[in-house]
DNA sequence: ATGCCGGGTACGACCCGA
């Protein structure tokens, strides 16, 4: 089974580029952020003619996550639990009967959290305290879990270009990274590391030719359970995305597992 | 550091992203 995650920025401008790789890679699942739409305007029916079972998490003009699958939902949850004021459309999770038994896949839209100095910054810690907490709630059920999505948030160094210039910004800051931590220490291995050291960038900027220049950084993540990382087969990052027209700032990335 | 690009809303700029 293929497993991929992508933020398109915007499903109404990237409609026929999502739709032009689908049709080519035909990949099995696939989550969405950024779609920027209401649950009612999402063009369903585009992905549904491919075969696609469709299950959005909407928001009007920002934020917004949805989850595209060959096999049907058992189960969908939207939401991250712990802060009932917490509007912003940024989790849905799908449940998934296989051969090999259930696979779980929550798709996420990590907050950016800049500027450092506004309510942002304590926003994305905020929310990264919340998922730690509801992770533990779904490794606690010891099955496949697939957890996926732009988490704006560089590992390391290796992970950008140009440490120097991201270092302090709230994708690469201490406070971001001790959570990002905290969270893959519950048990959680990072997918593309599992099978590469190389550098392997996610996201380069539309601005000052950085995907020209190669200024990209890895913020677009594939965080698995030990019973789906016994199952990874292999890793994609569908690079060559990012240079047909009307791309997105971000490319889809892509598990291989064996289930 | 800021806002060079690009998408959103909505139709004139301004908000947002990473």
């Amino acid at each position: 089974m293929r497993i991929a995650t992508w933020n398109i920025n915007g499903i109404k401008a990237r409609l026929p580029v999502v739709l032009q790789w689908l049709e080519q890679q035909k990949p099995d699942i696939v989550c969405l952020q950024e779609i920027k739409s209401l649950d009612e305007n999402f063009p369903r029916e585009e992905f549904e003619s491919l075969g696609y079972n469709v299950e959005t998490h909407g928001q009007k003009s920002w934020n917004g996550v949805a989850i595209l699958s060959k096999l049907p939902f058992d189960e969908v949850h939207r939401g991250l639990p712990g802060d009932d004021g917490d509007e912003q459309a940024r989790l849905i999770e799908g449940v998934f009967s296989t051969d090999n038994g259930p696979v779980r896949v929550c798709c996420i839209y990590l907050p950016n959290g800049n500027p450092v100095d506004s309510e942002k910054f304590p926003y994305k810690l905020g929310w990264m305290e919340r998922l730690i907490a509801f992770v533990q709630t779904r490794l606690a059920l010891e099955e496949p879990f697939v957890l996926l999505g732009d988490f704006n948030l560089i590992p390391t160094g290796h992970d950008c270009h140009d440490p120097e210039a991201w270092w302090g910004d709230a994708l690469f800051r201490e406070e971001s990274l001790e959570r990002w931590r905290t969270l893959s220490a519950l048990g959680l291995t990072d997918a593309v590391r599992a099978v590469t050291d190389a550098p392997a960038y996610t996201y380069w900027d539309f601005q000052s030719g950085a995907w020209r220049r190669d200024n990209g950084i890895r913020i677009d993540h594939l965080m698995l359970s030990p019973q789906a990382a016994d199952r990874l087969q292999g890793v994609t990052i569908h690079r060559d995305v990012r240079g047909w027209d009307k791309p997105s700032d971000h490319v889809a990335v892509e598990g291989q597992f064996g289930f």
